[in-house]
DNA sequence: CGTTTTTGACCTGCGC
DNA sequence: GCGCAGGTCAAAAACG
């Protein structure tokens, strides 16, 4: 599968079918390079996301809503500019702690998050992935095996969050899952860290989802290209597909963030949870 | 019987 | 210091 067949030319993608998140996610990875590449003036990329095999599973039309433009005023890389005043200290800031005790869960975890919280250390973030997809499942297939390991009310929402950490061994990603109050047909799934080992099953577009978490070809994921400490958000959208993305993106850096709405090529505002930006964004892309 | 889910308790950080 | 909210643990239950 490294045909390199990927047509680069996609300012616009289009509808999909999808059948999975990975399809999604493939589909969504060239767009999303190219738009992060012109928004965030990444250097040009040596190897992109080309392997991703041939949308053989859903073809791509137009899609409005990445239009990408390339002089519009997109977000500013506020990484070093403007520190704003986001607290070090914020939410997400919060379950990194892993980074550190690799196993995650477990044991004496506890005591040592402790002592090493007392050390002061801060902790890197891991980078994170939030899409939002349009899906009655909540749980949504993307080739990996999850475990459970907690689910938690959410303020102001009817709907729980559920934690899931991946079974593989001494592979410490997780992942939210939960339901958008204002849309309670979108489903938020957030991925934080990188897969250490390849993609437990073969479906489709695992490809795709490897290079977006970033363990596939030593090193040359999507989320690679990234310093470490920063955190990724993209929410893509895909009208039609079984998981419709909603549109957004933003690039969260350690002292600031940058967000981009594919919609309107215009910033969203800042935000630490993803929770925090939906009503903006539903209230740009409702109609 | 091994694995996964459920769920209440616990921990931590933050705001007041 | 206290309460709240988010995140995690871990024992028990459920599942295959």
């Amino acid at each position: 599968m490294d045909d390199h067949h990927v047509e680069q030319k996609n300012t616009h993608l289009e509808e999909v079918s999808f059948t999975s998140l990975s399809d999604c996610l493939q589909s969504s990875l060239v767009m999303d390079y190219n738009s992060l590449e012109k928004v965030f003036k990444f250097p040009p990329y040596s190897s992109p996301f080309q392997p991703v095999s041939p949308c053989n599973m859903g073809h791509i039309v137009n899609n409005p809503y990445l239009n990408i433009n390339s002089n519009s005023p997109v977000v500013s890389s506020s990484s070093n500019e403007a520190e704003l005043k986001e607290n070090p200290n914020d939410k997400s800031d919060r379950m990194e702690d892993n980074e550190g005790d690799q196993h995650g869960v477990g044991e004496s975890s506890k005591q040592l998050t402790k002592q090493d919280k007392k050390k002061g250390e801060k902790k890197e973030r891991e980078a994170r992935v939030a899409f939002m997809t349009k899906s009655e499942i909540d749980h949504l297939e993307d080739g990996y095996r999850w475990r459970k390991y907690g689910q938690k009310a959410v303020k102001n929402s009817p709907y729980p969050r559920s934690y899931y950490r991946c079974t593989t061994q001494k592979c410490n990603v997780k992942k939210r899952v939960e339901r958008s109050f204002q849309d309670p047909s979108i489903v938020i799934t957030t991925y934080e860290g990188k897969h250490n080992h390849p993609i437990p099953s073969t479906l489709r577009g695992t490809v795709a989802a490897e290079h977006l978490l970033g363990h596939r070809g030593g090193g040359g994921g999507f989320l690679h290209s990234f310093p470490r400490h920063h955190q990724e958000f993209l929410m893509m959208k895909h009208p039609l597909a079984n998981y419709q993305s909603v549109g957004s993106m933003s690039y969260e850096h350690g002292h600031g963030t940058s967000s981009y709405n594919f919609n309107n090529n215009q910033p969203v505002v800042d935000y630490g949870l993803l929770q925090d930006i939906l009503p903006s964004m539903f209230s740009k892309h409702e109609s």
